[in-house]
DNA sequence: CGATTCTTTGAAAACAGTCAATCTGTGTGG
DNA sequence: CCACACAGATTGACTGTTTTCAAAGAATCG
């Protein structure tokens, strides 16, 4: 599972082995069966995880115990809960596997002191958060802006991977909307 | 216009005099009128814009012309579009005055150069956008998990300040429904 | 005051949600 | 290898909410 982590860093930055290892050397490897939780609303997200197998999700529970899940992440994606990391507050969101998962974590302060100590980590760091800060505004437009069918087709279009490997009703559960109403809009096509 | 600059900087971190005036010797002041555009679709967003005074919005305008407001920003706080110009790629969005408003601009290349420069100037800057990823993911969670009359409430309660002095319709803009759904749903408490 | 902009209201139509039942495919244990 | 259980997806009937379009009412500003 290091392997898959080298490659994305080499596809990112370019890094001196002497580098590499010694990210390496803080990574820890972590396995998760299917429906496993890698945070609990609850506790305090002490981690950056990176996804070397599998699908996991971000999801929060509403006062229903409806969920309502925020984002997907798969192989070569970061993911964690950036609020509770910054304020150490309690998450408010879950983090748990859809599929049996592989990741790698690293705590807040090792995160910390590899994006001062090794620029090129930083840097893939900070364009990790960029491009999230990017999506997440993309994805607002696209919530105000479009009816429950175009979300879906845009959804298709942007993550085709995520539509063959997550049940519909998650994906209902991602656009913001029920699973009977995604159902009948597949059929109207 | 300097000193609200100056106060916020000072709010934020510890810097010196002289930091503080390298900083500002990059700054450039600008008014505008109220409906002016700061970044028109189709630019490149090269600046980075801290208000120092009145309010802006930044929306995006959808096939049918309607307009979709992705985020009101005022005093103190700053604006751009950072998806156009972090790929150099014309922007999707506009940015204009809602009322009348001063603003300080850094181009792209000078806050980079900054916030290398003077540490305390990147963690302000990193601090800023870390509050708008998480700002971002509440926002996503708010739109997917609850009803207009929610989102119309969450909103009077985390911006009373915009309430005060953003017309309905764009508040309704906001938080994707029609200004008549909101006139009817204030009606109705 | 008159013009413009913003908000409210009404009635009909479109849309999405709810609840309960049925259907489908998969995988497990007997 | 079958029967059954289970999870996920679909369907139907009904309810409730939001949009649409058009018109009328405030409010604001030069």
């Amino acid at each position: 599972m290091f392997e898959v982590f080298r490659a994305y860093v080499l596809r990112q930055v370019t890094i001196s082995e002497t580098d590499f290892a010694l990210i390496e050397s803080f990574a820890h490897a972590k396995k998760l069966r299917k429906r496993q939780y890698l945070l609990q609303e609850g506790d305090i997200c002490r981690n950056n995880y990176f996804i070397t197998k599998g699908l996991l999700r971000s999801y929060s529970v509403d006062n229903n115990g409806d969920e309502h899940i925020i984002r997907f992440a798969m192989e070569n994606w970061w993911i964690s809960d950036r609020e509770s990391m910054l304020t150490q507050q309690p998450s408010r969101f879950n983090i748990d596997a859809i599929e049996d998962s592989e990741v790698l974590l690293f705590d807040n302060g090792s995160t910390e002191m590899l994006m001062e100590k090794v620029p090129a980590f930083g840097k893939m760091i900070r364009d990790m958060l960029n491009k999230s800060l990017i999506a997440s505004h993309n994805r607002i437009l696209e919530t105000i802006s479009t009816t429950a069918e175009e979300k879906y087709a845009n959804f298709m279009q942007r993550y085709p991977e995520f539509a063959l490997r997550v049940p519909q009703a998650m994906i209902a559960s991602y656009l913001g909307i029920t699973p009977e109403t995604l159902s009948r809009l597949r059929k109207r096509r």
